[in-house]
DNA sequence: CTGGCTGCAAATCCTTTGCAAAGCC
DNA sequence: GGCTTTGCAAAGGATTTGCAGCCAG
């Protein structure tokens, strides 16, 4: 569990980054808030409290949090990017209704086989995604409402 | 294996589609390009020996495609979709310095034991997707010459 | 100091939308 | 003939770029 900021302080120098206060910041949110957020709703949070950030600046951190793999980026949604705290892996699925994104923690050992084909083959893997793409049930439930259940 | 045009009408008409001349080329391109095109390509492609179609009608076509779960929309590339003939259930590697799709033909049978855990909880699955992103060994190769290897 | 980071504005690129004309059954 | 599909142009929205000023190390 991370509370203090010189844990994020400390995160950054581990990578070789430069310490400041919107990396800082950007990071704090991402602990806090494990909803896969996009880089607009980042930016809206924190102008709040920082007025003068910058929605390019989200990106670059971003960015460079991501080649760093302290956070990974989602490509689950078509339209866009969503960002999630590096922990423990884990896979999502996608309401392409409502657009939620439900974290699946069910583990997969099967991966570590699949991996080790692609290594054979020389490639470098840095990212595992697994992506389950449908309708939650909540729209379903919905759904069925509409439909006069 | 796919031969006559006479194949991909009854394609559409099983999944209740109206057959139209744009939906069979688009059918036909990505049949015989399994390269993971984007919209563009196949429509660069199709422009030339029919000059009238519209991108419009190739992103319609796609989305139709992908409804009736003919094609699949992969969400692996963070900047375009790409589209792939829905065959036998696959992996995709993403090479993030060149572009290209890899297809990972390595089964996961973990997968079904994850799709109950998930179906357990009421959601609808409509599309599993395993994206691995990472560098490919011909990237690692120019990577290296260039470093003087 | 000084190279990297930030922020603003404008640009870019993929994709969607509105609507009229054309086509299929 | 009615309803769907097509095609054009314009809009939309996420992300990137160019560049000047600022800041951490």
């Amino acid at each position: 569990m991370v509370n203090e900021v010189e844990t994020y302080v400390e995160v950054l120098k581990g990578h070789d980054l430069k310490v400041t206060q919107q990396r800082l910041e950007i990071l704090r949110y991402l602990e806090e808030h494990r909803t896969h957020p996009t880089a607009d709703e980042i930016y809206k949070a924190l102008i709040k409290k920082y007025p003068s950030l910058s929605k390019t600046t989200v990106y670059n951190t971003l960015e460079i949090l991501c080649d760093a793999g302290i956070i990974d980026q989602l490509t689950i949604c078509p339209t866009e990017h969503r960002y999630d705290f590096h922990h423990q892996a884990h896979h999502h699925f996608f309401c392409k209704q409502c657009g939620k994104i439900i974290d699946i923690n069910f583990p997969c050992p099967n991966v570590e086989t699949i991996k080790k084909d692609i290594l054979k083959n020389g490639h470098q893997i840095d990212d595992v995604h697994g992506y389950f793409k449908g309708i939650c049930s909540s729209c379903i439930k919905k759904r069925e409402k509409q439909d006069g259940y």
